[in-house]
DNA sequence: TCATTTCCCACTAAATAGGTAGGAATTGAA
DNA sequence: TTCAATTCCTACCTATTTAGTGGGAAATGA
Protein backbone atom coordinates (compact mmCIF):
# COMPACT_ATOMS: atom_id res chain seq x y z
CA UNK A 1 0.00 0.00 0.00
CA UNK A 2 2.74 2.31 -1.00
CA UNK A 3 4.27 4.47 -3.49
CA UNK A 4 7.30 4.31 -4.11
CA UNK A 5 10.24 6.69 -4.73
CA UNK A 6 9.18 6.90 -8.06
CA UNK A 7 6.41 8.27 -7.23
CA UNK A 8 7.48 10.20 -4.40
CA UNK A 9 10.34 11.84 -6.32
CA UNK A 10 8.19 12.44 -8.90
CA UNK A 11 5.70 14.27 -7.03
CA UNK A 12 9.00 15.90 -4.89
CA UNK A 13 9.87 17.77 -8.67
CA UNK A 14 6.97 18.32 -9.84
CA UNK A 15 6.16 20.58 -6.95
CA UNK A 16 9.26 21.98 -7.13
CA UNK A 17 8.59 23.15 -10.47
CA UNK A 18 5.09 24.38 -9.74
CA UNK A 19 6.73 26.62 -6.76
CA UNK A 20 9.43 28.15 -9.13
CA UNK A 21 6.32 27.89 -12.47
CA UNK A 22 7.04 31.38 -14.64
CA UNK A 23 10.74 31.45 -13.90
CA UNK A 24 12.07 29.66 -17.01
CA UNK A 25 13.67 26.62 -16.94
CA UNK A 26 15.30 24.80 -14.09
CA UNK A 27 18.24 22.79 -14.29
CA UNK A 28 18.02 19.12 -13.27
CA UNK A 29 20.96 19.66 -10.65
CA UNK A 30 18.90 22.31 -8.62
CA UNK A 31 15.80 20.41 -8.56
CA UNK A 32 17.66 17.18 -7.25
CA UNK A 33 19.82 19.60 -4.66
CA UNK A 34 16.86 21.21 -3.69
CA UNK A 35 14.79 18.21 -3.26
CA UNK A 36 17.47 16.18 -1.95
CA UNK A 37 17.48 13.40 -4.50
CA UNK A 38 19.97 11.62 -6.34
CA UNK A 39 20.55 13.57 -9.75
CA UNK A 40 20.82 10.22 -12.27
CA UNK A 41 17.73 8.66 -10.70
CA UNK A 42 15.56 11.98 -10.90
CA UNK A 43 16.44 12.25 -14.29
CA UNK A 44 15.02 8.98 -15.89
CA UNK A 45 12.07 9.69 -13.87
CA UNK A 46 11.89 13.66 -15.56
CA UNK A 47 12.55 11.39 -18.97
CA UNK A 48 9.33 9.78 -18.39
CA UNK A 49 7.49 13.27 -17.24
CA UNK A 50 8.55 14.52 -20.43
CA UNK A 51 7.53 12.27 -22.66
CA UNK A 52 4.06 11.71 -20.70
CA UNK A 53 3.68 15.38 -21.74
CA UNK A 54 4.00 16.92 -18.30
CA UNK A 55 7.06 18.36 -18.19
CA UNK A 56 9.16 20.44 -21.10
CA UNK A 57 12.47 20.77 -21.13
CA UNK A 58 15.16 22.80 -22.81
CA UNK A 59 18.66 21.14 -23.73
CA UNK A 60 22.06 23.21 -23.34
CA UNK A 61 23.94 25.84 -21.55
CA UNK A 62 20.60 27.95 -19.10
CA UNK A 63 18.17 24.88 -19.74
CA UNK A 64 16.24 22.67 -17.72
CA UNK A 65 12.60 21.83 -16.90
CA UNK A 66 9.56 23.46 -16.82
CA UNK A 67 5.93 22.53 -16.19
CA UNK A 68 3.96 21.94 -19.90
CA UNK A 69 1.15 23.23 -18.24
CA UNK A 70 -0.34 25.93 -15.27
CA UNK A 71 0.31 23.97 -12.05
CA UNK A 72 -4.03 24.43 -11.81
CA UNK A 73 -4.10 21.71 -14.31
CA UNK A 74 -1.84 19.10 -13.19
CA UNK A 75 -3.28 16.66 -10.75
CA UNK A 76 -1.42 14.86 -8.71
CA UNK A 77 -3.11 11.20 -9.92
CA UNK A 78 -1.55 11.92 -13.48
CA UNK A 79 2.19 12.14 -11.71
CA UNK A 80 1.63 8.87 -9.84
CA UNK A 81 0.29 6.92 -13.58
CA UNK A 82 3.05 8.39 -15.05
CA UNK A 83 5.54 7.00 -12.87
CA UNK A 84 3.65 4.37 -11.23
CA UNK A 85 1.43 2.68 -13.57
CA UNK A 86 -2.23 2.39 -13.05
CA UNK A 87 -3.96 3.08 -9.48
CA UNK A 88 -5.14 -0.31 -9.16
CA UNK A 89 -5.04 -1.77 -5.32
CA UNK A 90 -5.68 -5.54 -6.95
CA UNK A 91 -5.19 -6.52 -10.39
CA UNK A 92 -8.98 -7.48 -11.50
CA UNK A 93 -9.58 -3.71 -11.15
CA UNK A 94 -7.60 -3.53 -14.42
CA UNK A 95 -9.64 -2.83 -17.06
CA UNK A 96 -6.69 -1.49 -19.39
CA UNK A 97 -4.55 -4.12 -18.87
CA UNK A 98 -5.00 -7.60 -20.21
CA UNK A 99 -4.94 -8.44 -16.16
CA UNK A 100 -8.33 -9.36 -16.39
CA UNK A 101 -11.72 -7.68 -15.27
CA UNK A 102 -13.32 -10.79 -14.06
CA UNK A 103 -12.54 -13.31 -11.34
CA UNK A 104 -14.03 -16.56 -11.21
CA UNK A 105 -16.93 -17.24 -8.52
CA UNK A 106 -19.78 -14.70 -7.97
CA UNK A 107 -18.22 -14.19 -4.64
CA UNK A 108 -15.05 -13.42 -5.68
CA UNK A 109 -16.65 -9.97 -7.02
CA UNK A 110 -17.98 -9.20 -3.71
CA UNK A 111 -14.22 -8.69 -2.59
CA UNK A 112 -14.05 -6.93 -6.27
CA UNK A 113 -16.31 -4.47 -5.14
CA UNK A 114 -14.51 -3.57 -2.14
CA UNK A 115 -11.29 -2.94 -4.10
CA UNK A 116 -13.34 -1.00 -6.40
CA UNK A 117 -14.12 1.01 -3.43
CA UNK A 118 -10.68 1.25 -2.20
CA UNK A 119 -9.63 2.54 -5.47
CA UNK A 120 -12.35 5.38 -5.51
CA UNK A 121 -11.63 6.64 -2.32
CA UNK A 122 -7.69 6.54 -3.74
CA UNK A 123 -8.18 8.59 -6.82
CA UNK A 124 -10.95 10.91 -5.06
CA UNK A 125 -7.77 12.59 -3.36
CA UNK A 126 -4.71 11.78 -6.22
CA UNK A 127 -7.13 13.33 -9.04
CA UNK A 128 -8.86 16.24 -6.97
CA UNK A 129 -5.31 17.75 -6.11
CA UNK A 130 -3.27 20.13 -7.76
CA UNK A 131 0.04 21.49 -7.88
CA UNK A 132 -1.99 24.80 -7.53
CA UNK A 133 -3.55 23.39 -4.36
CA UNK A 134 -0.12 22.48 -2.97
CA UNK A 135 1.30 25.65 -4.08
CA UNK A 136 -1.49 27.68 -1.84
CA UNK A 137 -0.76 25.52 0.67
CA UNK A 138 3.04 26.44 0.67
CA UNK A 139 2.19 29.87 0.25
CA UNK A 140 -0.03 30.31 3.62
CA UNK A 141 2.58 27.85 4.96
CA UNK A 142 4.94 30.95 4.29
CA UNK A 143 2.78 33.78 5.46
CA UNK A 144 1.94 32.18 8.28
CA UNK A 145 5.66 32.38 9.64
CA UNK B 1 -0.13 1.49 -5.43
CA UNK B 2 -0.81 -1.81 -4.47
CA UNK B 3 -1.95 -4.45 -2.07
CA UNK B 4 0.15 -7.56 -3.09
CA UNK B 5 -0.87 -11.08 -3.40
CA UNK B 6 -0.19 -11.43 0.06
CA UNK B 7 -2.72 -9.08 1.56
CA UNK B 8 -5.65 -10.05 -1.31
CA UNK B 9 -5.09 -13.63 -0.31
CA UNK B 10 -5.00 -13.14 3.22
CA UNK B 11 -8.43 -10.80 2.49
CA UNK B 12 -9.88 -14.01 0.22
CA UNK B 13 -9.20 -16.80 3.41
CA UNK B 14 -10.54 -14.48 5.80
CA UNK B 15 -13.57 -14.00 3.61
CA UNK B 16 -13.76 -17.50 3.43
CA UNK B 17 -13.41 -18.29 7.19
CA UNK B 18 -16.50 -15.85 7.29
CA UNK B 19 -18.48 -17.23 4.72
CA UNK B 20 -18.05 -20.21 7.19
CA UNK B 21 -18.35 -18.47 10.32
CA UNK B 22 -19.94 -21.24 12.74
CA UNK B 23 -18.93 -24.58 11.18
CA UNK B 24 -16.33 -25.15 12.88
CA UNK B 25 -12.55 -25.70 11.95
CA UNK B 26 -11.90 -25.26 7.73
CA UNK B 27 -8.90 -27.02 6.53
CA UNK B 28 -6.36 -24.92 5.09
CA UNK B 29 -6.84 -27.03 1.79
CA UNK B 30 -10.17 -26.68 1.79
CA UNK B 31 -9.86 -23.09 1.73
CA UNK B 32 -6.73 -22.61 -0.77
CA UNK B 33 -8.91 -24.84 -3.35
CA UNK B 34 -12.03 -22.51 -2.75
CA UNK B 35 -9.78 -19.42 -3.05
CA UNK B 36 -7.83 -20.89 -5.89
CA UNK B 37 -4.41 -19.88 -4.04
CA UNK B 38 -1.37 -22.17 -3.38
CA UNK B 39 -1.27 -24.43 -0.27
CA UNK B 40 2.12 -23.83 1.20
CA UNK B 41 2.23 -20.30 0.52
CA UNK B 42 -1.61 -19.72 2.16
CA UNK B 43 0.23 -21.25 5.24
CA UNK B 44 2.59 -19.08 5.73
CA UNK B 45 -0.21 -16.20 5.83
CA UNK B 46 -2.24 -17.83 7.98
CA UNK B 47 0.44 -18.55 10.34
CA UNK B 48 1.05 -14.96 11.06
CA UNK B 49 -2.84 -14.30 11.19
CA UNK B 50 -2.82 -16.80 13.42
CA UNK B 51 0.20 -15.06 15.49
CA UNK B 52 -1.58 -12.08 15.39
CA UNK B 53 -4.82 -13.34 17.13
CA UNK B 54 -6.98 -12.62 14.35
CA UNK B 55 -8.19 -16.60 13.52
CA UNK B 56 -7.19 -19.91 16.06
CA UNK B 57 -6.14 -22.76 13.97
CA UNK B 58 -7.02 -27.15 15.61
CA UNK B 59 -4.66 -29.43 14.38
CA UNK B 60 -4.75 -32.96 13.47
CA UNK B 61 -7.49 -35.03 11.93
CA UNK B 62 -10.59 -32.45 11.47
CA UNK B 63 -8.38 -29.47 12.72
CA UNK B 64 -8.35 -26.44 10.49
CA UNK B 65 -8.95 -22.97 11.00
CA UNK B 66 -11.32 -20.41 12.12
CA UNK B 67 -12.25 -17.10 12.88
CA UNK B 68 -11.20 -15.70 16.21
CA UNK B 69 -13.77 -13.50 15.94
CA UNK B 70 -17.01 -12.41 14.64
CA UNK B 71 -16.98 -11.26 11.55
CA UNK B 72 -18.64 -7.89 12.33
CA UNK B 73 -15.22 -7.47 14.65
CA UNK B 74 -12.74 -7.97 12.02
CA UNK B 75 -11.86 -4.92 10.00
CA UNK B 76 -10.13 -5.40 6.63
CA UNK B 77 -7.40 -2.95 7.43
CA UNK B 78 -6.74 -5.32 10.31
CA UNK B 79 -5.97 -8.16 8.08
CA UNK B 80 -3.90 -6.04 5.78
CA UNK B 81 -1.93 -4.27 8.62
CA UNK B 82 -0.99 -7.83 9.61
CA UNK B 83 0.44 -9.36 6.13
CA UNK B 84 1.44 -5.64 4.69
CA UNK B 85 2.50 -3.82 7.42
CA UNK B 86 1.32 -0.78 8.28
CA UNK B 87 -0.60 1.78 5.90
CA UNK B 88 1.23 4.13 4.93
CA UNK B 89 1.51 5.74 0.80
CA UNK B 90 5.11 7.11 2.26
CA UNK B 91 7.76 6.31 5.04
CA UNK B 92 7.42 10.07 6.60
CA UNK B 93 3.93 9.17 7.70
CA UNK B 94 5.00 6.09 9.73
CA UNK B 95 5.36 7.06 13.30
CA UNK B 96 5.30 3.74 13.98
CA UNK B 97 8.87 2.73 12.76
CA UNK B 98 12.29 4.68 12.95
CA UNK B 99 11.44 5.97 9.57
CA UNK B 100 10.84 9.85 10.90
CA UNK B 101 8.41 12.00 11.29
CA UNK B 102 9.85 15.01 10.05
CA UNK B 103 11.39 15.46 6.53
CA UNK B 104 13.63 18.53 6.61
CA UNK B 105 12.00 21.62 4.22
CA UNK B 106 8.87 23.18 5.75
CA UNK B 107 7.83 23.35 1.97
CA UNK B 108 8.12 19.34 2.38
CA UNK B 109 5.31 19.29 5.07
CA UNK B 110 3.01 20.56 2.25
CA UNK B 111 3.46 16.96 0.60
CA UNK B 112 3.46 15.75 4.11
CA UNK B 113 0.11 16.70 4.85
CA UNK B 114 -1.22 15.44 0.93
CA UNK B 115 -0.11 12.29 1.58
CA UNK B 116 -1.71 11.86 5.38
CA UNK B 117 -5.34 12.95 3.42
CA UNK B 118 -4.46 9.98 1.13
CA UNK B 119 -3.96 7.31 4.20
CA UNK B 120 -6.86 8.83 6.03
CA UNK B 121 -9.03 8.18 2.85
CA UNK B 122 -7.56 4.43 2.42
CA UNK B 123 -7.71 3.79 6.22
CA UNK B 124 -11.53 5.63 6.36
CA UNK B 125 -12.59 2.54 4.03
CA UNK B 126 -10.21 -0.23 5.38
CA UNK B 127 -10.92 0.29 8.62
CA UNK B 128 -15.11 1.10 8.20
CA UNK B 129 -15.67 -2.10 6.06
CA UNK B 130 -15.65 -5.70 8.01
CA UNK B 131 -15.75 -8.99 7.02
CA UNK B 132 -19.42 -8.86 8.26
CA UNK B 133 -20.15 -6.24 5.97
CA UNK B 134 -18.62 -8.75 2.70
CA UNK B 135 -20.72 -11.72 4.30
CA UNK B 136 -23.91 -9.36 3.97
CA UNK B 137 -22.59 -8.43 0.16
CA UNK B 138 -22.45 -12.37 -0.74
CA UNK B 139 -25.60 -13.05 0.75
CA UNK B 140 -27.82 -10.38 -0.67
CA UNK B 141 -26.00 -11.57 -4.15
CA UNK B 142 -27.37 -15.10 -3.45
CA UNK B 143 -30.69 -13.72 -2.96
CA UNK B 144 -31.06 -11.99 -5.95
CA UNK B 145 -30.31 -15.00 -7.88
C1' DT C 1 -2.65 -47.18 14.88
C1' DC C 2 -3.00 -44.10 11.16
C1' DA C 3 -4.58 -40.80 7.95
C1' DT C 4 -5.20 -36.07 8.38
C1' DT C 5 -3.85 -31.79 9.45
C1' DT C 6 -1.22 -27.89 11.43
C1' DC C 7 3.46 -26.23 12.42
C1' DC C 8 8.11 -24.96 11.34
C1' DC C 9 12.20 -24.16 8.75
C1' DA C 10 15.07 -23.83 4.85
C1' DC C 11 15.51 -22.78 0.15
C1' DT C 12 14.83 -20.43 -4.46
C1' DA C 13 13.74 -18.12 -9.02
C1' DA C 14 12.06 -13.98 -10.88
C1' DA C 15 10.79 -9.36 -10.55
C1' DT C 16 11.18 -4.79 -8.72
C1' DA C 17 13.49 -0.97 -6.44
C1' DG C 18 16.77 2.17 -6.41
C1' DG C 19 20.16 3.41 -8.09
C1' DT C 20 25.38 4.33 -11.02
C1' DA C 21 28.33 5.31 -15.11
C1' DG C 22 29.62 7.12 -19.36
C1' DG C 23 29.20 9.50 -23.31
C1' DA C 24 26.64 11.88 -27.30
C1' DA C 25 23.99 15.97 -28.62
C1' DT C 26 22.53 20.67 -27.86
C1' DT C 27 22.84 25.44 -26.66
C1' DG C 28 23.77 30.11 -24.47
C1' DA C 29 27.43 33.01 -23.47
C1' DA C 30 32.27 34.74 -23.51
C1' DT D 1 34.25 29.90 -32.45
C1' DT D 2 34.98 27.72 -28.44
C1' DC D 3 33.45 25.93 -24.09
C1' DA D 4 30.99 24.98 -20.07
C1' DA D 5 26.47 23.70 -18.86
C1' DT D 6 22.87 20.90 -19.61
C1' DT D 7 19.64 17.38 -21.42
C1' DC D 8 19.38 12.83 -23.62
C1' DC D 9 20.23 7.94 -24.09
C1' DT D 10 21.81 3.34 -23.10
C1' DA D 11 23.68 -0.01 -20.41
C1' DC D 12 24.66 -1.95 -16.19
C1' DC D 13 24.40 -3.18 -11.16
C1' DT D 14 23.08 -4.72 -6.28
C1' DA D 15 19.82 -5.60 -2.63
C1' DT D 16 15.31 -6.52 -1.43
C1' DT D 17 10.82 -8.22 -2.08
C1' DT D 18 7.55 -11.30 -4.07
C1' DA D 19 5.62 -15.44 -4.63
C1' DG D 20 6.29 -19.31 -4.08
C1' DT D 21 8.25 -24.94 -3.18
C1' DG D 22 9.66 -28.91 -0.26
C1' DG D 23 10.32 -31.81 3.61
C1' DG D 24 9.56 -33.36 7.89
C1' DA D 25 8.04 -33.04 12.97
C1' DA D 26 4.05 -32.82 16.06
C1' DA D 27 -0.73 -33.29 17.17
C1' DT D 28 -5.29 -35.42 17.01
C1' DG D 29 -9.82 -37.54 15.90
C1' DA D 30 -11.64 -41.92 14.19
Amino acid sequence: MRVSTRGEYGVRAMFDLALNFGKGPIALKTIAERQMVSESYLEQLMAELRKAGLVHSKRGAQGGYELADRPVNVSIGEIIRVLEGPITPVDCLDTDTERGPYCGTPERCVLRNFWRELQDSMTQVLDNTTLEDLRQDAYRLEVAE
